[in-house]
DNA sequence: ATTATTTAGTTAATACATTTTACTAATTAT
DNA sequence: ATAATTAGTAAAATGTATTAACTAAATAAT
């Protein structure tokens, strides 16, 4: 039966197979240290079928063994988990200010990193730099002896949900661009998956993938950047990213909050992103497009118009949150993107909004855990690896 | 892999057989008349899997053998169809305004059906009524021989994604009601599934299950009544209808689209409620709760200030749809609800904003298909019962 | 210390769904 | 009529998970 990477829909024994292994592998991933039995007993699966699974991934190194359990009677159990030693997989985000790249190991840990912020021009030069980089990282000590198990981009734009083509990208003023294609045209780069997807689906993806304690049911990613996207994960053995018709699921820097209100790059007026995004903050401001915004708004901080500015922009965003919730109800909103460098002067006001604007539907339950990333420079890059991953899993 | 209906997510031979029965059924529902060789090319599974899954389908009264194909050379293959004569689902909503049941077949024909419109007041004796009705609805000469596979209640409020119970109905007055246990303490009525779910998420099901003509991806179908609502459908074989952490995905009548607009019921300003929704309209005209808003709309038709009134609801509901559409991305939107009795003066207000302020992201594909039901009367039921027969088909 | 008990994990036999292969059935074209 | 083509069925083969019986390794009781 489907999930987020097979859309096939019909099953035979072999697809069962992968079933049930690549669910034995997220049972692990979502709680290191399972013994085997106990993995038989939040599966459902028999012991057998788990031992004769589990023994196979260990072989493959997708998983090893660690210490002995000891609580109260009987055989301990062995404890496994993902193994991180044996393989890697590359991510890269092309960005509006540059491009980031990691190579990160089965348990997220990122093993080597390099970025280079300079914003790219057209998509063919792009794509070699990009290659340029990868074949650096590729050398790094840390990994030069693993297995690559493939590569993800993500992308500042929709992808098209039918094909790995980046659909748009107004920031970078690319349209329909077959990124992969001249990705692989460029030489020695490794085989193995490659894997296409918008920025905010696929930093959701690594956040929910790889995330540390019990992970949610699902979560949004608001990605608070140049523009404002956001990505949706749910889906504990499989988790689905809901790309929509068009790809555009998430689009909500151009939901309209405030009719009438200032004109925004697409055409229309009062979008989210005319009162919260990097693009418009820069205009307000005055701030070139490679400056730091978040050190024009800290020099000019006791300006009164700009705190203003700045608390409008907080507000704006706290309730893009509550519309999020009221439209897709994630378990878990995450904030991430280099507006979050602004830090307190715009996460304090987006989290005043938020609380103070919880209505019944909202306050009958406990309210949505909220979780900040502060330095997001990574976080779509490992996300693009952490799909190939999860991908990877499927087949192994 | 899960779906909708079976949340387990690791799997025996006993699921792979459900699974692909499931696929099965699914296709004949999505292309009736299909042989079981153009199942078997359409599936991927083998002429032999077909032929079995088939056969014991058609044993059990869930398909039925139809006319021989007649295309070119060689044996002509035999059209199968779903069984529209052996069993059939009930489906009932407790509306705002009244009652409403039908029971339908395998099809999605409604093959009796009867409403109540008179308002529900507490839990306990809307059970008690609506079994009545239900079973004099099962006397009906149309289904009395035949077997019922369950029944399906849609409700007006968030259902708990954990349990089947309505969390909220804000419109009734009810908070945290087991409706199905009320109902279960009713004598005499049928065996077999019992579902409940929100309004908006049965009338997207149902409109999604059984739609005529080649299926959209996904659709998000909008509630336009007392409140507005919106239940999202997508997943070719196995519908998916994401509920959300707390039940609240598709609250869209509460985000807010005006800041420091009017007040809400739910204590916030400028809900898009306060625009376009029954309470809203009633509280504007001063009609009664039990009045007909559209006849007094209709009498009132030529006031300037009522035109203005329907005239910026139907603007707020476009907005709203353009919302949804950047942070769902739908292949096709779907307006119901008891709103849609206002017609023209509402809708097409409505349809103009949709289409003039559709911008860049959108333009480059080509546009939302958008259907409008006028008499929404029976569709959350026949959705509700749509579920049932969902969910059956996995277990058969 | 020895034995019983408990839990973990493996092995061999079994059950069963799909596939493969070979076949029969029914039509059109030659 | 005969060949060719497509639909559908039947029997054997394949491969999966389960069941049942086992071994392994710890603790608790005697």
């Amino acid at each position: 039966m489907p999930n987020a990477f097979t859309p096939q829909t019909s099953g035979d024994l072999n697809y069962l197979k992968s079933l049930n292994r690549s669910t034995i592998l997220s049972t692990v991933r979502r709680s290191p240290g399972l013994s085997r039995a106990d993995i038989a007993l939040e599966t459902g699966l028999t012991k057998a079928t788990v031992g004769s699974v589990v023994q196979a991934l260990v072989e493959r190194g997708w998983l090893r063994e660690g210490e002995l359990h000891a609580r109260g009677g009987g055989r301990p159990g062995r404890a496994l988990y993902l193994d991180g030693d044996r393989h890697y997989m590359l991510g890269a985000e092309v960005g509006v200010k540059g491009l980031r790249l990691v190579a990160c190991n089965l348990v997220g840990e990122i093993l080597a990193s390099c970025h280079r912020e300079e914003p790219p021009t057209d998509p063919q030069t792009t794509a070699a730099r990009l290659a340029g980089l990868l074949n650096r990282l590729r050398q790094a000590p840390a990994i030069v002896e693993r297995h690559c198990l493939g590569l993800g981009v993500a992308v500042p734009g929709p992808v098209s949900p039918s094909a790995p083509i980046l659909s748009l990208a107004p920031n970078l003023g690319w349209v329909d661009v077959d990124f992969l294609a001249l990705l692989r045209a460029e030489p020695d780069l490794p085989d193995g998956l490659w894997l296409l997807d918008n920025e905010a689906n696929a930093a959701a993806f690594g956040e929910f993938y790889f995330f540390e304690g019990v992970p949610p049911e699902s979560i949004a990613y608001i990605s608070a950047g140049s523009g404002i996207g956001c990505g949706v994960v749910s889906g504990e053995h499989f988790p689905v990213v809901p790309r929509g018709h068009q790809g555009l699921v998430g689009e909500i820097g151009h939901t309209v909050i405030q009719p009438g209100g200032a004109l925004c790059h697409c055409g229309n007026r009062g979008c989210a992103e005319t009162l919260v995004s990097g693009w418009a903050l820069r205009e307000a401001l005055n701030v070139e497009t490679d400056a730091s915004l978040s050190a024009a708004v800290q020099a000019r901080a006791d300006e009164a118009n700009v705190q203003a500015l700045i608390q409008r922009a907080g507000e704006a965003l706290g309730l893009l949150m509550l519309n999020l919730h009221h439209t897709l109800n994630p378990s878990m909103l995450i904030l991430g993107g280099s507006l979050m460098r602004l830090k307190g002067r715009l996460i304090e006001p987006a989290l005043a909004y938020f609380q103070a604007h919880q209505n019944d539907l909202l306050r009958q339950s406990q309210s949505v855990p909220i979780k900040i990333i502060e330095d997001s420079t990574f976080t779509a890059a490992r996300g693009a690896a952490a799909q190939v991953m999860a991908r990877a899993a499927i087949e192994v």
